[in-house]
DNA sequence: CTGCATCCAAAATGATACTG
DNA sequence: CAGTATCATTTTGGATGCAG
């Protein structure tokens, strides 16, 4: 399938994975599959109780993690990947292969840089 | 290469693609090859000249375009995607696709919903 | 334990005028 | 033509307190 520029759906994928914290939820819950609120605060060390609802939202809303409320208290929510969150699967990992090989190449140019202004004295 | 939470390198690579514009750039680009900024502003209709300007420092900043100045009056410049850049395609094309499809499950289900709305009245 | 509400700061985007 | 500069607006993220 060819991207033509009137009808392109790239941003509608990437609305999904924008977020500060969505793409490291998005792989603990990969990772480590079905986790409560507070393992996966835990699991994700900087984020606050209201970005952690927020971007959980987020997902839930798009269909690509699931809730799950357990009427007891203390409450006990379970949040997991669905089915159908996982075909996003292909694409985090080529983003993580292609982020890491980025890292690699900006690095080289700028050595590359280095060496022309050196020369430059 | 399997994504350890702690080694994830998906907001690189999500950072590069972040930007309202910068999706539909990099695909006319892709598409048309070398582009004067002009031909650029008119291809993306609705972008300002700031933003336009942005998007394409950033996106040279990470040797994903050339910026090519052709030094005349009046100026011209053209910009173009790098050999870098293209390796950039498999990833814009996949989220094309996903993109794409998750249209048509948003529908679905809310199809579905709906379904199930109406035999709660 | 989970999560909402409020208030605030920072970043991204937009409108507009000006320049070589 | 291809920008830059400035100011306004919108969006996003963060801190903190309260509640079932």
């Amino acid at each position: 399938m060819k991207i033509e520029p009137e009808s392109c759906r790239v941003d509608d994928a990437l609305g999904i994975l924008v977020g500060k914290w969505k793409p490291l939820i998005l792989l603990h819950l990969l990772k480590n599959g079905t986790q409560r609120f507070s393992e996966l605060k835990r699991s994700v060390p900087g984020i606050t109780q209201k970005m952690l609802t927020n971007q959980l939202r987020d997902l839930e809303e798009e269909d690509i993690i699931e809730r799950k409320v357990y009427p007891q208290v203390p409450p006990k929510v379970e949040y997991s990947i669905t089915e159908y969150g996982r075909s996003l699967e292909p694409i985090l990992n080529a983003m993580h292969e292609w982020g890491t090989n980025h890292i690699i190449h900006k690095r080289e140019k700028m050595k590359k840089e280095n060496v022309g202004n050196e020369r430059k004295l």
